[in-house]
DNA sequence: TTTTAATATGCTTTTAAAAACATACCGATG
DNA sequence: CATCGGTATGTTTTTAAAAGCATATTAAAA
């Protein structure tokens, strides 16, 4: 019996510094939404993530860039923010330009697959 | 202060079929296993994994696939056991050959990017 | 026709990651 | 100098996936 299926091929980058994983598709979205909505706070809620996770995603990232990607903002007249660095968009420009030029390949290849 | 880190690019790639993923590098190791083994109960062994999970996969895969990838044995001498089908070889072959390409474009990709 | 060890499958328990909670700290500004 | 709401951080609770457990089923071969 013939089932004749559809098959597609996708894929997931990351791109990893020494000490492990420093940029994925979840950590963008969290670095869009900060930019978004000027705090850590409401960007976790938008995500529906807990803030703790999103804090210490923000920390690791910082940790592991060159110079930090989102900068934070203590006290201050509503309670404090965040927001992103030149090298945080940076850091996005060029994580979706990666993204991009991969997918490209993969949906070329994809096509030539024989399942 | 600069810190000058070194970043790496790093893909996972899938093969998904309509109702789902059908394929990925873990259900490789799975098929491989069950071919060195002979059973999915070894192969479970070794992977340190539980039967039922290796089993279930098994059978997500049978039936994503066209034609199932694993021959189950039912009793007989040693019980049973289990083995690739023509399918199956060829699953493996191709997921490790498109996942080659994949590997050496974003290799090449990753050379050029300046974090 | 009994033995065998693996497949097949429902049910319970573990476990590790995430969420939720609590609370101290911060500093611009009214 | 009190208020405000976000950051910072330790502690507890939830929760969903995996593992573990129990047991029936299967058919070749001794």
């Amino acid at each position: 019996m013939i089932k004749n299926k559809k098959y597609s091929v996708r894929v997931r980058v990351w791109i990893d510094e020494t000490n492990g994983p420093f940029l994925g598709i979840g950590r963008i979205w969290l670095l869009e939404h900060i930019a978004e909505t000027g705090s850590i706070t409401n960007a976790a809620k938008e995500m529906k993530m807990s803030y703790r996770q999103a804090w210490q995603l923000v920390e690791d990232m910082n940790k592991q860039a060159e110079a930090p990607l989102v900068e934070k903002l203590l006290g201050g007249k509503g309670g404090g923010g965040a927001r992103l660095t030149e090298a945080g968009q940076r850091a996005i420009k060029t994580f979706y330009s990666l993204e991009k030029k991969i997918n490209d390949f993969v949906s070329k290849e994809s096509s030539k697959i024989k399942f």
